[in-house]
RNA sequence: GCCCUGGUAGUGUAGCGGCCUAUCAUGAAGCCCUGUCGAGGCUUCGACACGGAUUCAAAUUCCGUCCAGGGCGCCA
């Protein structure tokens, strides 16, 4: 290798030293004697000077400019040169290798670069380009010091956690990508089989099952990097495509799994910005969430708790929340204290957040001020003052406060009231940057039932262990949800080892015999040859990366993602396949718009 | 499937019925310049997403389409 150094290494104890560095020019500055080149790559940035009055002899000054006069922005240059001092005076403080310049003794084109289609120089933060054309040239994108960091950073972090879990006895093992479509969950993605023709594998939505059977091959404790599919549509925090750091072991209970995170969480904070992070994560039930903070993963790091009002206004001859009531709803309240929101919320401010509430599923909100020590509204009138008093106790309203209270069925309405809340807490500047409080949310219920069809869905997964009989009023599932910052980061459980008891959370589940028997039959069997109690966690690799670097989306935290709607700019994925291509794998295509399908007719029953 | 926001030179923007032969910056091309560092100076080039409608007049208003982002549904 021809190369010496890297563009971001060389340091005023390199000076003299003879060096070869190669890269990218990022800018350049012609003084028409003097030229500056801005070399980069992936370390940094060193200035490479073109000085034809300061060359050692022996170096022909003019066919070096005839070199150099071919250089453009982000060509790719291979330079020799002297390591010397800057003028005095000419330092640059911002740059770590910003007291030395590189004399150019030697210079020879790489490599040209077409014009590129947006500036990739680090300065233009706030101006970037639409995200499509940053998708459609990430290799360019990608050159940007601020991807660099996230590409660095990711990678560190995935090494950190690598090697704590090595060091806990983990054995990294890597599960099928052609796997078995199951009619549970999300949308698989499916990829046709040549060899069956008419029969699919799935790309996996996890390694659910294969890490499970790897606790019944006593593999015992089990990691993986595991990239996982879902088609579904994407969102900021979710791609078609993303990866889990997933794991799972064997004769534990929840809190060994709880242990083993934070302590590799802690490794990794220490590996990642040197300090110690505070374990244990406190932890919070998924009822108090949701009663207190309108979400199953809250942010805790602002106030704004609702507080339950539904004994309060029990007797209130007030129609809407008589109904909501007697119809098992629930009626909570939240106080805009007067110092946060006081004038910064005003009768048009509320107003917008009642046309709010309707859109995130509230039936309305209902609002009061606590003014010149009373209760006011537009309805306070249907309020007794005995229940005004105790509303305003019960609420701690002070002069100048605001109440919001929100009414209804208990789920949709604690959600509505969580997006409420975030909305306002957004909206009034109180979500704090660069603070990060980690938590589990527990205590989850087993299932859930649809309130539409009244079937039973599984609150986590259909394999998470029922923390009592299935026959019980309410069921517990022993899940957790690891969160940081109003997101989920992952999910864990203990999972069902015995056979008998997962046939049971299926039948639960309104699963027939010959259905489990179809999709799980073998992953039932497995459980019968001695499946050791084990349980496990998979955390989000995307979405720790992106809340850590405090980025808008996980794609961010991606080289290669998809865009919204699941396509790929760079490589114009998907695409459509050659015919021949589909006729080995005895596939036609309904999309086409020519397709012929006569003779194909009365073959099925569709259409 | 639905809702919201947006689409102006290569890139980022201003303009939001006539002041538009469309602003500014950056870029690109050319010239000048020996200490800059997003160098600087001068000259030139380059755009209203597409299709309809309203109007004497449309970048601007309306309708439709396409594209992008955010959200709902969906994500066991």
């Amino acid at each position: 290798m021809r190369r010496t150094n890297t563009c971001g290494e060389l340091r005023i104890s390199d000076l003299g030293k003879k060096v070869c560095l190669q890269g990218w020019v990022r800018f350049s500055r012609d003084h028409g004697g003097v030229q500056f080149i801005d070399l980069a790559d992936r370390y940094g940035i060193t200035q490479v000077v073109f000085d034809p009055q300061d060359l050692p002899e022996g170096c022909d000054a003019k066919q070096l400019a005839d070199v150099i006069n071919t250089f453009t922005r982000e060509c790719v240059i291979s330079i020799d040169g002297i390591v010397r001092n800057r003028v005095e005076g000419t330092e640059d403080a911002r740059n770590p290798t910003g007291q030395i310049e590189v004399l150019i003794t030697g210079a020879e084109l790489l490599n040209t670069c077409a014009i590129p289609p947006f500036e990739i120089g680090d300065q233009k933060e706030g101006v970037l380009p639409n995200e499509d054309t940053r998708l459609k040239y990430r290799y360019l994108d990608l050159r940007r010091t601020e991807m660099i960091q996230a590409m660095v950073f990711r990678s560190k972090l995935v090494h950190l956690a690598r090697q704590y879990l090595e060091q806990n006895g983990f054995l990294e093992i890597e599960t099928p990508i052609l796997g078995r479509s199951t009619p549970e969950g999300a949308r698989d993605y499916i990829v046709p089989s040549r060899v069956h023709p008419g029969t699919f594998y799935a790309l996996p939505q996890s390694p659910q099952q294969f890490k499970q059977m790897l606790m019944v091959a006593s593999m015992d404790r089990y990691y993986q990097v595991a990239r996982c599919f879902r088609d579904e549509d994407s969102r900021k925090d979710r791609q078609p495509e993303f990866t889990q750091l997933d794991l799972e072991m064997s004769f534990v209970d929840m809190k060994d799994i709880q242990d083993m995170m934070e302590g590799l969480m802690a490794y990794i904070w220490k590996g990642l910005y040197g300090q110690e992070l505070k374990t244990p994560f406190p932890h919070i039930a998924y009822r108090d969430a949701m009663e207190r903070f309108g979400s199953d993963k809250p942010d805790m790091r602002y106030g704004l708790e609702f507080v339950k009002l539904t004994e309060v206004v029990k007797d209130a001859p007030y129609k809407i929340f008589q109904n909501i009531l007697a119809n098992n709803g629930i009626v909570a309240g939240i106080n805009l204290k007067a110092d946060i929101a006081g004038d910064k919320v005003g009768r048009n401010d509320v107003d917008r957040y009642i046309a709010y509430a309707k859109k995130v599923g509230l039936g309305g909100l209902t609002w009061m001020r606590c003014v010149n020590g009373q209760l006011e509204s537009n309805i306070v009138k249907y309020f007794t003052p005995e229940i005004l008093e105790n509303i305003k106790k019960t609420m701690g309203a002070e002069e100048g406060d605001l109440l919001f209270i929100i009414a209804g069925p208990w789920k949709s309405t604690y959600e509505g009231g969580g997006f409420l809340r975030k909305k306002i807490a957004e909206d009034l500047g109180l979500v704090p940057e660069n603070e990060f409080q980690f938590f589990w949310m527990d205590q989850c219920p087993m299932f859930e039932i649809d309130p539409v069809s009244g079937k039973y869905d599984a609150f986590h997964h259909p394999f998470v262990l029922p923390e009592n009989d299935l026959d019980d009023d309410y069921v517990g599932g022993a899940c957790f949800d690891l969160c940081l910052n109003g997101n989920e980061l992952g999910s864990g459980s203990l999972r069902i080892h015995n056979a008998q008891k997962q046939i049971e959370v299926f039948h639960k589940l309104g699963l027939d015999d010959e259905r489990i028997e179809r999709n799980f039959g073998y992953f039932v069997e497995m459980l019968s040859y001695g499946a050791p109690p084990h349980g496990g966690i998979a955390i989000g690799i995307d979405r720790i990366c992106a809340i850590l670097l405090n980025k808008d989306s996980i794609r961010d935290v991606i080289a290669f993602p998809k865009n919204k709607r699941a396509v790929s700019l760079l490589d114009g994925s998907p695409s459509k396949v050659d015919d021949d291509k589909l006729e080995e794998l005895q596939i036609i295509s309904l999309a086409g718009e020519d397709l012929d399908l006569s003779e194909y007719e009365d073959s099925g029953s569709e259409e």
